[in-house]
RNA sequence: GGAGGGGUUCCCGAGCGGUCAAAGGGAGCAGACUGUAAAUCUGCCGGCCAUGCCUUCGAAGGUUCGAAUCCUUCCCCCUCCA
């Protein structure tokens, strides 16, 4: 096991705030394995490289040594997050939350040591809480500090409802720590109020108060907002290799920096070197290779990482098609009263969002027929007719006219 | 309860009787270039059986040769006063 120092080192790294350090050390100096606890949403179990932050940041922990719990928030879940937007959430069967915590395991363990990781649901003690005990949980925090959160602050100045329920959540999360008998509790910087809760409720329960560890949220692709599938900006984990290794390379120069903090496993002397290399004139696009298949490998494997890499120069340096794209057989006959234009086969089969979109792909050069660009808006098809088409440098399919 | 302001194409945001499929920006897409699906530059950015036709400016009616633009009713947001 590492010193007390290099360990406080490899848990800071791309780290937001750590509440306390001192703390914190204390705790490692102990020499006992640490009790790290982190809370997921159990609605939302497609993980994409945001997500990951913190479950690097709980693999850390194992490789230290520690005692990492997954929480599955399945009773938080029915409260729904006070984010002040939408205070009701359909409440989930037991079924549901079964099946996403099976959805969890099999993506988070590409990540996770399963063998050293305890997966727990809060249920297991709100379930059977009597309401006299929640009553008494909510004895131990006042209103007043509920309002040192921000959002809640804001609302109750500017006189937005703030639901009763809304307040219980971070009280009921910070049981959790108490339930758990956490040391740690990780989270996103926006988690960092319902954290500090769990702290306070330990005192209130004799318990050592835990370290709270918050990790910045990811940006997404675009480098401007948070990863989210909802802005379409994300890397999913589970996506295949080459749309992962792709997605990879398209980051900015710029941004690639933030995603090796916060995504490699590279210890970060090896990081700066790349960076004086770059600055020393080195093409940036190499280092993010690597970045790319490293993660391509976590989430798949070395040879699908070689792949992605080999698919991805061959595609873009030398302009090959891939082996592999779907394929339609269109019946022309049942389709179409007269022989088929090629825009209306590029819709078809899903290249272009719509004819008049496959016009214009076509004026802008973008539209190849068996690698030759066409020009024709007007071109027509035949039965019996077998063709590869492409729009751009990524969308393929192979198409046969029956 | 009172007084105002507003809802425009994926998002922000102009337009305020015809020249509006609607300025500008963002996002997205294509092309060029390159060091890459970086950066930069150029173009595109409602739909269709496509030199024309159809649908769109919160909803429904109305005025008009003609409406995103004017009128009526309705729905929804926001600000201020009480």
């Amino acid at each position: 096991m590492l010193g007390v120092q290099e360990s406080l080192k490899v848990i800071k790294r791309g780290c937001q705030e750590l509440l306390v350090e001192q703390e914190m050390a204390q705790k490692l100096e102990s020499g006992q394995p640490l009790r790290v606890k982190a809370g997921f949403d159990p609605t939302a179990p497609d993980l994409h490289l945001g997500h990951t932050v913190l479950l690097n940041k709980m693999r850390q922990f194992q490789e230290l040594g520690h005692h990492v719990i997954f929480l599955i928030g399945d009773f938080t879940g029915m409260i729904g997050d006070p984010t002040g937007k939408n205070a009701t959430r359909p409440p989930l069967s037991r079924e549901q939350i079964e099946d996403n915590a099976r959805t969890y395991r099999d993506q988070v363990f590409k990540i996770l040591d399963a063998s050293r990781t305890e997966i727990a649901f809060n249920s297991t003690w709100f379930d059977p809480m009597p309401a006299a005990d929640l009553i008494r949980l909510a004895a131990k925090h006042t209103v007043a500090r509920m309002l040192e959160r921000d959002d809640f602050g804001k609302r109750y100045r500017g006189n937005q409802p703030i639901a009763i329920h809304e307040f219980l959540y971070p009280l009921v999360q910070g049981y959790d720590s108490v339930a758990l008998r956490a040391d740690v509790e990780l989270g996103g910087t926006d988690q960092k109020f319902n954290l500090l809760v769990g702290r306070e409720l330990q005192k209130h329960y004799d318990q050592q108060p835990q370290c709270v560890l918050t990790m910045p949220l990811l940006e997404g692709m675009d480098g401007v907002n948070k990863m989210s599938k909802s802005l379409g900006n994300y890397v999913g984990i589970n996506e295949p290799p080459e749309q992962i290794f792709g997605k990879l390379m398209s980051v900015s120069d710029e941004l690639m920096w933030r995603y090796i903090e916060l995504l490699s496993f590279e210890p970060m002397s090896v990081v700066d070197s790349w960076k004086v290399e770059v600055a020393a004139g080195r093409n940036p696009r190499d280092i993010k290779v690597t970045f790319a298949q490293e993660i391509v490998a976590r989430f798949h494997d070395r040879t699908a990482a070689e792949k992605a890499l080999a698919d991805f120069e061959a595609r873009f340096k030398q302009g090959e098609t891939p082996e592999d794209m779907p394929e339609h057989t269109i019946n022309t006959i049942e389709m179409y009263a007269a022989p088929p234009l090629l825009t209306q086969i590029l819709k078809h089969v899903g290249l272009t969002a719509s004819t008049s979109e496959a016009m214009r792909m076509i004026e802008q050069g973008g539209v190849k027929l068996n690698g030759e660009r066409v020009s024709d808006k007007g071109l027509t098809l035949a039965k019996g007719e077998q063709f590869i088409v492409q729009v751009g440098k990524r969308k393929f399919a192979r198409v046969k006219l029956i």
